[in-house]
DNA sequence: AGTATATTGAAAATGACTTTCATTTTCGAG
DNA sequence: CTCGAAAATGAAAGTCATTTTCAATATACT
């Protein structure tokens, strides 16, 4: 099993670039990571444990992370941009709470095999794809509940 | 059955706006589109017909035309908003080429009956969705194909 | 018609990135 | 080691889609 610093240095070399402090210590947050995580939330994280990372260099580290294959990129729809780990992850889908904010990460091999029928159908080559359902999770729907029934 | 122009002053009236002639004349240009357009598509469709309407009130009325339910958002990976009819046209997912750009639309029932299945299971409350699969269309496989073929 | 209120659009602002560029760091060759 | 070519950094400026501002204008109830 290789290790994710191990991956991200390989990587690092077959492109002919150059191994930092900088670069490490944005690794090492975001294996720190769970979920999804901005730029800004990376930056705030690095402030936090006294690591001065510019801006622009955590945008930068961060396609790399992704480039190397260890996140993928999800964006939802507020417009920015999040990570998370795909390596050693399965793959998913989302259900996003509008209201909290919560993700839920869901899979259906239903739907991995309606999907396969679906790219035979059209002959598309898939590279990759996304399945977001947005709502209301359990609780945000009780407490909307609870609070219209008090409120009544 | 309701026209759309009906269905939008209505959603105009009921919220205390009021009418105007870029707003009937941004809908107009909509009603005429297929497929996913820009606000800088309609923009520069309103100036081939002559209609000057400012930048910010095509956005404006955009967003109009999507709360009052004629029209959704959609929002691929290029960072640019979308609009495609939502009145009187099935929902459905997209293929998108990312080489061409081209946009392929699909629906599943075996999807649909999935996503049924995911929702009971997390009692979530869905309020749309989108299922966004990239990569290449056919042609794009092709012409791939018979390059590297020369090529070799 | 008169008037309160909404709309328009040009320009400025916003916000999430991205690029620039002078300075600093890295790392392979000697 | 120690050079030096090449890459990286980060502050600031630039992009780009979208949003807001605000003075001028249009709309629609009385």
């Amino acid at each position: 099993m290789m290790d994710e610093r191990q991956i991200f240095n390989d990587y690092i070399k077959s492109e002919g670039l150059k191994g930092t402090s900088q670069r490490a210590a944005v690794l090492d947050v975001f294996l720190g990571t769970e979920g999804h995580v901005s730029v800004d939330d990376m930056h705030r994280m690095l402030s936090r444990r006294k690591l001065k990372v510019g801006y622009a260099t955590v945008h930068r580290t961060m396609k790399l992370i992704a480039q190397c294959g260890l996140a993928r990129q999800v964006r939802f729809n507020d417009g920015i941009t999040r990570f998370e780990h795909q390596y050693m992850h399965e793959h998913h889908h989302h259900l996003v709470c509008t209201q909290c904010g919560k993700v839920i990460e869901f899979n259906s091999d239903r739907i991995d095999d309606a999907e396969k029928i679906i790219l035979r159908k059209y002959g598309f080559l898939m590279h990759s794809h996304r399945y977001d359902v947005f709502g209301l999770c359990k609780e945000c729907q009780n407490k909307k509940a609870g609070s219209s029934v008090k409120s009544g």
